[in-house]
RNA sequence: GCUGUUGUAGCUCAGGGGUAGAGCACUUCCUUGGUAAGGAAGAGGUCGUGAGUUCAAAUCUCAUCAACAGCUCCA
């Protein structure tokens, strides 16, 4: 006998060798039906598989993560046997389990999968989900499976197996559908009850532009069709607050093709946004001591030499312009430019940190298949500075930089971010990362540490740095699910030396200062794409590009309108009136389409009363209230930024 | 950049080898209406661009540009 040791502490004896589903079974017909896979000490299993030992198990259903992702796992084999039913000698690679769903990579020759195709496979997931089929799990030497692969001609499989400990080997069958797989997976196909196949598109072989291109089938699938139908339903949900739908519905910005393709173009509406960002920006840095600076656009080729950008991204800079035998590039980035603005002058220790901060425009030549409405563009403003200091001062001035996102993370509401510290990958340095492995391990330290004194909670992930150092990220998710970073604190550790950049320290010897970049607002374009996504247009009223719309009931109330504007525009509310001839229902429904925040309704009532009907966003009519009352409202309202 | 899909009026989209359609938006007129669409008339497109096939191309073929989905990349 062994002891079933359960998540809430009771322990039962059972026969060894007993299986997870039949220990289900013995607690209730219920919880077996509703299970899905056990977590067996820890690791999860197939519910068939036999336990020979003491054991802790907890089951997982549907609502379990691990639940999910063996359902996903299992999904995406009922998609190759699908597809292999379908496309006879098509090769498989791998299908696991993603954060909403599963994909299945695969070889299919020279045949394409359309879009229409995806409708017959997933006819035939469902009919072969139907025959609940189980998966069945067969422990397979090493020899027996490079056999099995070989007398298929599959090379992906034999590759997975050339990593793979002989011993520790499974293959995985489902109705005529075997694959090698470590597991687990669910009972059997008929739980899959509803299923979609929401993409297929080209996935490189391991992930590297330099081998073959993949079919990548991605799906998801759902206990039920009712589930299916909600996510459905989100998904069309997310599309609404898509920045590029808004972004054109509202005015804030349009895509020209003959400008050129992530070349944004700001409308009124967008550039109030922008202009008010800045006042923020400004405002706050003016407070943290930064002190303001203008470089132009472009730069000498020797410029981008001396940084040392110019080796690492020159594939991502537009070309160089040539004049009088002279090379000129369209600026990437900031620094540079910074940093002769601090070898300008004579430096002291008295003088750090120096703070040098402007809002620069910089382009960079993105690949064309990287462009994606405004969170990745070609032209962009960004909210940039670089901090010159001294080691001792480093801790203080990375925190206040943290500090300082959390501040306006707070005004914006932004709560669903990830903060990532990105460190350099040893494999490539020289590569992709200035090769001092030394300083990279100690700047590295002084990041971790910052945020762990400051507790601030992140995650570490490796190849993701700066060619010239770590940085703390910030990631976001866009509406439609892809992450992007935000804003980006950086340690630089060798910019500094490349240009030579020196300060007189107390021993009156020449120290080169420690630079941090940093963009708490990150450019303009993603920024503003985030927050139309983050409000769903709905733009808190300091932002909003117009504030108040007036709304006379007719032309009679015009009059009392225009006083009502001029006020308005007095108190610097941005106001318009809605002077068509259109019934009031018209104009409500107009100005809230285009979410303005405060509709303000002037019949002949109001006029005779110097009252307005208030009618706010979202929410509805609010009731009449005195002109002077609004206003005092409305600032109060735009000075809290609420 | 790679794989696939798409490109018709300002927007959303239908159509499809014999020379172009709807709704909304726009313009004009009527209407002056009290909290999410008042009515009528009108204007607007060489069907992304270039070439080829054809008596004839918006429709078929090729190239190219752009957008979309994913991959790769992201100072």
């Amino acid at each position: 006998m062994i002891h079933i040791t359960f998540p809430d502490g009771a322990r039962r004896e059972y026969p060894e060798g007993i299986t997870s589903m039949e220990i289900a079974k013995s607690i209730s017909e219920g919880l077996a039906r509703n299970i899905l896979a056990a977590e067996v000490n820890g690791e999860i299993w197939d519910l068939s598989r036999a336990i020979g030992t003491d054991a802790t198990v907890k089951f997982l259903k549907w609502d379990d993560d691990g639940g999910k992702s063996t359902f996903w796992h299992s999904s995406a084999h009922l998609l190759a046997e699908a597809v292999e039913s379908m496309y006879p000698g098509v090769k498989f690679w791998v299908g696991p389990p993603i954060e909403k769903g599963f994909y299945y990579d695969m070889d299919l020759g020279d045949r394409t999968i359309s879009e229409a195709d995806l409708e017959k496979i997933e006819q035939k997931m469902k009919e072969l989900a139907k025959q609940n089929n189980s998966y069945t799990r067969k422990e397979i030497s090493k020899k027996e499976a490079v056999e099995y692969f070989e007398k298929k001609g599959d090379e992906y499989k034999l590759d997975l197996l050339q990593n793979l400990e002989d011993g520790h080997i499974t293959f995985y069958t489902q109705g005529q559908f075997t694959d090698l797989c470590r597991g687990p997976h669910i009972p059997s196909t008929g739980a899959i009850k509803a299923i979609k196949l929401t993409g297929v598109a080209g996935a490189y072989w391991k992930g590297d532009e330099k081998n073959k291109m993949l079919t990548r089938i991605y799906g998801v699938t759902f206990p039920n069709q009712k589930e299916l139908d909600e996510y459905l339903i989100m998904l069309e949900e997310a599309k609404k607050r898509d920045h590029r739908k808004l972004g054109k519905e509202l005015g804030i910005f349009t895509i020209d093709e003959e400008v050129g393709p992530g070349l944004p173009l700001w409308m009124p509406n967008g550039t109030i946004i922008i202009e008010e960002l800045e006042k923020l920006a400004k405002s706050f840095e003016l407070e943290a001591g930064y002190k303001r600076v203008v470089t132009p656009h472009i730069a000498k080729e020797k410029l981008y030499l001396t940084s040392g950008h110019l080796p690492y991204y020159q594939d991502s800079m537009y070309p160089a312009m040539e004049l009088d035998g002279v090379k000129y590039y369209l600026k990437a980035m900031n620094c540079p430019h910074h940093h002769k603005i601090f070898a300008a002058e004579q430096r002291s220790y008295k003088d750090l940190p120096l703070r040098l901060a402007e809002y620069g425009t910089c382009y960079r030549y993105e690949q064309s298949g990287e462009l994606f409405g405004l969170m990745r563009v070609r032209c962009l403003h960004m909210n940039d500075a670089h901090i010159y200091c001294t080691r001792e001062q480093f801790a203080q001035e990375f925190r206040a930089v943290n500090d300082l996102y959390l501040k306006y993370f707070k005004i914006f509401g932004i709560e669903k971010y990830v903060m990532r510290l990105s460190l350099h990958d040893p494999a490539k340095l020289g590569e992709k990362y200035i090769n001092e492995p030394e300083l990279w391990l100690e700047t590295e330290a002084m990041v971790r540490q910052v945020m762990l004194d400051a507790e601030i909670p992140f995650v570490e992930v490796k190849g993701e740095g700066a060619f010239y150092g770590p940085k703390i990220d910030v990631q976001i998710w866009s509406a439609i699910g892809r992450e992007f970073t935000l804003a980006t604190n950086q340690v630089d550790f060798a910019q500094g030396r490349r240009f030579n950049l020196t300060f007189t320290n107390q021993h009156n010897e020449p120290e080169i200062p420690l630079i941090i970049h940093r963009a708490p607002l990150g450019t303009h374009e993603r920024f503003i794409g985030f927050l139309l996504e983050h409000y769903a247009g709905n733009f808190p009223l300091w932002l909003a590009p117009v504030q108040v719309k007036i709304l006379p009931i007719s032309d009679k109330s015009m009059d009392y309108a225009q006083n009502i504007l001029k006020e308005l525009k007095n108190c610097d509310i941005r106001a318009e009136i809605d002077e068509r001839s259109e019934k009031i229902g018209k104009k409500i429904r107009d100005a809230e389409l285009m979410k303005i925040p405060y509709m303000a309704i002037v019949g002949e009532k109001e006029a005779t009363e110097n009252k307005l009907s208030v009618r706010r966003h979202g929410v509805g009519d609010k009731g009449a209230v005195s002109a002077d009352e609004f206003f005092e409202t409305l600032k109060k309202e735009i000075k809290e930024k609420i």
